[in-house]
DNA sequence: CGGTTTTGACCCGCGC
DNA sequence: GCGCGGGTCAAAACCG
């Protein structure tokens, strides 16, 4: 039981998912974020599921990139009146994932009986790992909104966690985002949200110009390997993210503009709205 | 009635 | 090769 340790929740960093991510602890993020000032109006906190365009690529071609960017957020309280604001800490990484998923999707293959089906199940077993990122954030509830809508489809305990971790996965059916949520063991009153993939629609929500999740998705997954960033980030291509904090960021509760700024980088969004799965994915 | 959640079983990767 | 832990499936239950 204890034979493997995973995760090291000692660590400054954390190991999720065979090691593709890190992100900071909540201890260790409280006093980072105390470095950043992204200043979020309250305005913006009109609502968490704003984001408009989420179309960006993944640097599908770097092997192992790490961007993680931290930011104060402001809950769209809707059951948590008292939660005034939420940090969150994001972490992205990306690693040789090929979008083969198709297979896994089991769209060939439409309804197996239970015999072929676990049959056909040996065959699609290639776990193709999607670019993640994954984001701590200090809430009472653990599932955030985030503008999209998702079906839970699984619940597991977590070894060194007294709370489960769930598994959802994007209603879009096109969709093959998933994200899973847990709480930190550490901290109870910290929700890690770990999204995987990206959505090739827009979310259910309309832009209002808050900073949500979504956003924060789209604005880390532009993020490529040693790339200045506006908001003050450098993110070092050695497996490890360096947060350079230095200056205020200018996102002024409009991560959009930022993403615009970010946009200017290669290989980022060709305009392809919305259609961020690689061409070898996209089926007209 | 359709969509979502629950939950146990199954599968896979990895470390030993 | 084995055991463990994580991730997913799928049927049943649940809910609006």
């Amino acid at each position: 039981m204890d034979g493997k340790e995973k995760m090291d929740p000692t660590g400054s960093s954390w190991r999720l998912g065979g090691g593709d991510e890190f992100f900071f602890g909540s201890d260790k993020d409280s006093s980072i974020l105390s470095e950043f000032v992204w200043n979020i109006p309250a305005e913006s906190s009109g609502g968490f599921g704003d984001s408009d365009r989420i179309d960006s690529n993944f640097g599908g071609e770097s092997s192992n990139d790490y961007v993680s960017v931290s930011a104060p957020q402001r809950t769209t309280t809707e059951q948590t009146a008292e939660e005034e604001k939420v940090e969150a800490s994001v972490s992205w990484s990306s690693s040789e994932d090929k979008p083969e998923k198709s297979l896994a999707s089991g769209d060939s293959s439409a309804k197996l009986p239970a015999e072929t089906a676990s049959k056909a199940r040996k065959k699609v077993q290639k776990r193709i790992r999607q670019p993640r990122f994954a984001f701590v954030t200090k809430s009472e509830v653990d599932h955030l909104e985030d503008g999209y809508r998702w079906r839970k489809y699984g619940q597991k305990a977590v070894k060194n966690s007294p709370f489960p971790r769930s598994y959802y996965r994007c209603t879009n059916s096109k969709c093959i985002v998933k994200k899973r949520v847990e709480r930190s063991s550490d901290d109870p009153s910290v929700v890690i949200t770990t999204y995987e993939g990206q959505h090739c629609h827009h979310s259910v929500g309309y832009p209002r110009g808050g900073l949500i999740s979504p956003d924060l998705a789209s604005f880390a997954s532009r993020l490529s390997p040693s790339v200045h960033y506006p908001a003050g980030l450098q993110i070092s291509q050695e497996n490890s993210l360096h947060i350079v904090q230095s200056q205020n960021v200018p996102a002024a509760g409009k991560i959009g503009e930022v993403q615009e700024s970010i946009s200017s980088q290669p290989q980022v969004d060709q305009g392809l709205l919305g259609d961020i799965v690689p061409s070898g994915m996209r089926n007209g």
